[in-house]
RNA sequence: GCCCACGUAACUCAGUGGUAGAGUACCUCCUUGGUAAGGAGGAAGCCAUCGGUUCAAGUCCGAUCGUGGGCUCCA
């Protein structure tokens, strides 16, 4: 007989037959008690919906398990079997500390002597499935504030009684399941048998609290979803990432390499990622200039006086490498290039009608990042921005971020990134400068994205020390943000370096400065891309836009010949003479991402043609090679493209 | 920097204390083949580095360097 089968979270159940009304059902059942609840509903057993949340009005919102709320339940209250798991297998020798549902599944800290190891998960896995198979019901309590404390403090929990302590609510809810008791908002499922799919992961260490001055707790990450065929898109998910990763990439590709001999955190340019790198660079030399920037170069390093005044050394020296001894006088190498910027601003005398000036630098800097944070392209020690400094007067403040935020919008569209998270930082703990002068600068920065219409986000204190900063987030296929664009305004090194210029009043003035990036970086910015297409970069930056392959000996001469017309014409090509079989020769082009392959056989050398391969496998009609440029050169601008 | 894992040929990886392995790439030869891997042979390794345990260490232990996943920090 098919049954409906109701289970509030309470433990109560109810069976009713199929064709029951499920919303009036659980609204009937709901209407007796006193808090919100999850109740689950099942058809023969089978889970069909998580349902909850008997609202203030009396509705019913059914959710199902394969929701984001949903699966957000499963997953934290998978945390919480983890937890109970973990607690009956090790007992007092660990201590819980928190475990919440992330995206794509759930973690739980753990305090223990000897930290998790993954070879111990698949004893705590099937720990697991016990408990699930126990049907372990979930239960919820709410208890006062101290009578909470006083039961974790005799558990043992410090973590728990410090969370609870600092709570200012007087009353807590806390869920039970079996011996283990924790503290929690809810909801959770009504009992653990919902929970038929998940795996544990990765064990990883954080800081309780994300301090890293106290205790390193071990995290075990995990998730969890509604059914196997769900789990196995997430793994094939994460394998498809793992194969667009740029540092995988970069090596199939011969992109760049990092080696032990040079350096972590340094990157050595492979001829075909010098390439890209160049089309990259000339591209936004280009733009700059239309767009009314000058182009200016800088030295690596500079007297250590020149970081004292600037601030660096005290507001940035931790990131700096150590001094350097020249004739008796102390260099550093640079983090930033604003000081030279200022140094040419300084070797003249201005006035107010040439402003606003732009300055732009595809300056490289140095900064010490520590071992652990180094990743990639994307975080390394010695990198190249794409820097600019504009000096303007105070009245053109906020045009000028204007124009720089539409200019910004431009560069990354061009490069096509069409979604991205905008953050206005604020005032940090360490800054300088007066309040007045962040108050000016943060509200210019906040009016010039309002009349962008952007929509952004505030990140309170994670300004840079000298000012207030739009940031610009690109995310990589793994889903980790990276910030590239930024913008920063700055009213403290004009002081620092008594930078002037004459007003129409003939008087001396203090300039406004705006310090951006647009790529941020290019090795991070070029790894953003990297993933983003997946290596096969737009014809425009592709760095071998076509391989012209001869499908025998014969052909060899001919080849060379196409080859030597074709590149005279400036169009990025290589070719394969190889004496190797058509398809591998194809086969290599493909893996390589190149647009295009030019095959000769014997048909298209009595013709003077060549066939021409997509890398999508279609094939364009015989044409000359004069043909061919035309096609290449029309679809290879960027300001098409 | 901190926690865990890892480091073997150019690359990807086997190798659970007893003579160092595979596939790919590379070199030579055969093959001259029309849209994603033709065949045969060859060369290639101080098993990251340093120290220890052992009759014996790629394998066990420690340190250092580096890499990966996180935490913290950041373009």
């Amino acid at each position: 007989m098919t049954e409906i089968a109701v289970s509030l979270q309470d433990g109560e159940s109810k069976a009713f037959p199929q064709g029951s009304p499920v919303a009036e059902i659980v609204k009937e059942l709901l209407s007796s008690k006193q808090r919100k609840q999850t109740v689950a509903v099942r058809y023969n057993g089978e889970l069909l919906d998580l349902s909850s949340s008997l609202g203030e009005d009396g509705t019913l919102e059914p959710i199902s398990v394969y929701s984001e709320t949903g699966q957000e339940i499963l997953r934290h209250s998978t945390a919480h079997i983890m937890a109970l798991a973990v607690k009956e297998l090790y007992g007092d020798a660990v201590k819980v500390a928190i475990g919440p549902a992330i995206e794509d599944g759930f973690y739980y800290d753990f305090d223990r002597e000897k930290p998790f190891s993954p070879d111990e998960f698949e004893q705590i896995e099937q720990k697991m499935a016990e408990i699930v198979n126990n049907r372990l019901p979930f239960h919820r309590r709410e208890m006062s504030r101290d009578e909470a404390i006083a039961r974790f403090e005799q558990h043992g929990e410090t973590y728990k009684v410090e969370l609870l302590s600092e709570m200012d609510t007087n009353t807590v809810s806390v869920y039970s399941h079996g011996s283990f008791v924790d503290l929690c908002r809810g909801p959770h499922v009504p009992d653990s048998s919902w929970l038929k799919v998940f795996k544990l992961l990765r064990v990883a260490g954080s800081y309780w609290r994300g301090d890293e001055k106290r205790q390193m707790l071990t995290r075990i990450y995990g998730t969890a979803f509604a059914d196997k065929k769900e789990l196995q898109q997430y793994l094939t998910r994460l394998e498809e990432a793992r194969k667009r990763d740029h540092r995988r990439l970069g090596r199939q590709l011969g992109l760049f390499t990092i080696q032990d001999e040079v350096g972590p955190g340094l990157i050595l340019w492979q001829p075909r990622g010098a390439l890209l790198r160049r089309l990259i660079e000339d591209f936004w030399k280009d733009e700059h200039y239309r767009h009314g920037y000058q182009l200016l170069y800088t030295p690596h390093i500079a007297r250590q006086d020149l970081w004292k005044t600037s601030g660096h050394l005290d507001f940035y020296g931790d990131n700096m490498y150590s001094a350097m001894e020249i004739d008796e006088v102390m260099y550093q190498l640079k983090p930033m290039n604003c000081p030279f910027h200022i140094g040419i601003y300084n070797a003249d005398k201005h006035s107010y009608r040439e402003f606003p000036i732009r300055w732009c630098e595809l300056g490289t800097v140095y900064r010490y990042e520590r071992t652990g944070a180094l990743h990639g392209l994307m975080r390394v020690r010695g990198f190249t921005q794409d820097d600019a400094h504009i000096f303007c007067r105070p009245d053109q403040l906020e045009e000028e971020i204007f124009n720089i935020l539409d200019f910004n919008l431009h560069i990354l569209k061009t490069f096509g990134f069409a979604e991205y998270d905008v953050f206005l930082s604020t005032r940090p703990k360490k800054y300088v400068g007066s309040d007045e002068h962040w108050d000016l600068s943060t509200q210019a920065l906040k009016q010039a994205l309002e009349k962008k219409q952007l929509q952004y986000q505030i990140d309170p204190g994670e300004g840079v020390f000298y000012g207030p900063k739009i940031d610009i987030k690109i995310k990589d296929q793994l889903g980790r943000s990276w910030q590239c664009s930024t913008i920063q305004v700055d009213f403290n090194l004009p002081e620092r370096f008594r930078m002037r210029y004459t007003g129409e009043d003939g008087g001396e003035h203090q300039p406004i400065m705006i310090h951006r990036a647009l790529m941020g970086s290019l090795e991070r910015f070029i790894g953003v891309l990297i993933e983003h297409y997946a290596g096969a970069f737009p014809l425009w930056m592709a760095p071998e836009q076509a391989r012209i392959m001869n499908i025998t000996d014969d052909q060899g001469e001919y080849c060379q010949q196409v080859y030597t017309q074709l590149r005279q014409r400036g169009i990025r090509i290589e070719q394969d003479v190889r004496n190797e079989k058509l398809n591998y020769k194809i086969r290599e082009a493909q893996i390589m991402k190149i647009p295009y392959m030019l095959i000769v056989g014997q048909r298209e050398k009595e013709e003077g043609t060549i066939t021409v391969r997509k890398k999508d496998g279609q094939n364009l009609p015989p044409m000359t090679p004069d043909a061919f440029c035309d096609l290449v050169s029309a679809e290879s601008n960027p300001r098409v493209a």
